[in-house]
DNA sequence: GATGAATGAGTATTCATTCAT
DNA sequence: GATGAATGAATACTCATTCAT
């Protein structure tokens, strides 16, 4: 049965951004390698032939989803440390951030196929990484300097306290997208999150009064 | 040039460390779809057709690789709770042990491998999340409840609070197997491992009374 | 951008003809199986839909192209006998006419077309050779023959003799085609067929006098 | 049916040579983009699989045939002028190498090849030329122009009158090649050649004086 | 009438697996 | 036992043809 036809540019868009996501849950599962064009293709209700109406390669069609995907999440990160509110308001936000992050899936998946495919594409880590990883440690560490400059913060490595505060973020993402679906017990994402940014602001958060900073 | 037939049982076992041990690495690098036997075969200094005498097909000997490599390790994560010295002295241990393991590399290639192929083989992923990754998490947790009973620790759930222990090596893992091969800074194991199991200690470890810890 | 309707019977041959003329360029570039349809189209200004307004496949746009193109030349090979000038102006004449012909290319083109498709398309071979090269070939014997009967021609079977007559405008055809383009050095038509012509009439031409002849 | 293996290196050119063979006869009759892998294996009697253990694309198989045929014809063409007997032998001897060019085809059909993806293929048209007919003209334009100093020829251009001398045998090729196949009378190729070159001795050979021609 | 989006049969190429040597 | 030549199923991609707009 022949699909109905996309004339307008903005069907066009439509038919683009159908098979964008009937490919993300393709190379998701499968991988760049073992993903097949003509299952990409059926899942977005659509003829091989068509698929290629749209991008002119798998290759292609791999590094458009991976941008396509990653493009927005950029400013998303951003947006955390355009707030001059204390570091335990950031640290909230953050924790909601992260949390939408995960119930979403987008970010997680992309996550998995990047890890997977790693090795047949650098590039493509390098750019994610460079777009989306640098970018977010960045921001999360500059927000822990200025922190650290007004004495909100402990002391410690920018980087490297930025590095733990995220952590638990990726190792949930991870459970979710590659154990969850295998049986293992669900992540109560909200209540591991609170715990981890709750222990985190006892330590890191210095309370006002000397005193009581004198360990 | 024909290969020295393994005739002792003892060059068969050493033929099959060599096949393991490079399906390993071509595994990890290219996902088992990528991977080639004619690669695996040739990094191992063998013919193609001698790769089936050790292994019936590459499914096989991805699972057996798997299995292989997985199973040491159970009895690692396991050693660490047959000890009962102090919740301190136990951190300090698991820091060791993390370390090693990303120092060697093995388990978190097996990661990767587990993490990409997942969608394929999902049994494998359920074994070795039952025979490692619950196995560790479940020790560790048991760990923090016995010492929460002992007032040695905080109260707070102790699988999330293992969850948390786990994850900054579970991100190191992933950061030195993904990210440092395309150009990323170096992550500083020992030094972030050293903050995360202080900031821990400061949360966690309940000091009991000034003057007995002052002995 | 909306082509407008031919919709005068004038329009149509015209827009048949633009098709034709593209087809020709097309298939003697690439040959039938490579020439695409989408080129023949662009390249004539239409689209790939309304070619099949024409012609309702590749194959019968094949077939009438070489008709289309070979019918008008049959007449003007014939028109070289309907003259009884002595053999001489008849060798001038083919001549004149041998030059027009490579200097047009559409003959030479229509050539290396049917050189290229012989092996798919044997009737239309068929066809071609009986329309053209056979006519064309026993055309030219007649004149031998006719001439030979006058004593104006040495003997000779006129097939052969009508054959190696054409031989170097088939060849000059064929270098300024498949040759020329790759950087040979190009044939001076005139200057070649003018020694042609010019040994032939010194072999062939019988002088008056007996004695002369008498070798 | 598995075909025996070809273990010796002897073996293996031997099977080579078939591919070639096979290979010839495809691309002959259908030209380069029609031409099969399929069809060329299985009439090597061999499956698909295996050709690229030989050839590792279709363009490498296409290269390599054209030169393996083109190759020893260089020899063959330069022999003609290592030899220095008087204009007529030299032409008695082209008269039998053309005649057994033609008889054999391999040549004419590597000339339709070329014929008819020269197109797709300029820089082997470039080579082919210029190790083959370049070389062959130059050759015989040699022969003429010693025989015009030796005033054993008649003047003239003598890489035009090399033309003329090789114009009848493209013309016989072609003949033999596309339009005998589709039931053209055929050419009598030493008649044709006899009568060629008797009448290019008339023209072009200088008689010195008439009483030496008399003994 | 004209268009070009959609289709799917057709083809080059790869690679796990087999098995004769 | 070891080898690597042979196989053919599997898959990315192309393009003639159709037909809704």
């Amino acid at each position: 049965m022949k699909m109905k036809r996309a004339i307008q540019q903005q069907d066009k868009e439509t038919r683009k951004k159908n098979i964008l996501q009937s490919a993300l849950d393709v190379f998701f599962n499968k991988g760049f390698k073992a993903a097949k064009m003509d299952e990409i293709a059926s899942n977005a209700n659509i003829s091989k032939g068509t698929l290629y109406l749209y991008f002119s390669s798998k290759e292609q069609l791999f590094v458009e989803l991976i941008q396509q995907i990653a493009s927005p999440k950029v400013n998303q990160v951003e947006a955390m440390v355009n707030n001059d509110s204390t570091l335990e308001d950031k640290l909230n936000l953050f924790k909601q951030h992260a949390k939408n992050m995960l119930v979403d899936q987008q970010l997680p998946k992309l996550m998995k196929i990047i890890i997977s495919d790693s090795g047949a594409f650098p590039e493509l880590v390098t750019t994610y990484r460079e777009m989306i990883v640098d970018r977010a440690l960045k921001t999360m560490s500059q927000i822990i300097k200025r922190a650290q400059s007004n004495k909100e913060c402990r002391q410690g490595d920018p980087i490297e306290l930025a590095q733990l505060l995220v952590a638990p973020v990726i190792f949930s993402a991870i459970w979710r997208i590659v154990f969850e679906p295998s049986g293992a017990t669900k992540i109560n994402i909200d209540s591991l999150l609170a715990l981890h940014i709750n222990m985190l602001k006892q330590v890191l958060i210095v309370k006002d009064r000397v005193d009581e900073d004198a360990i």
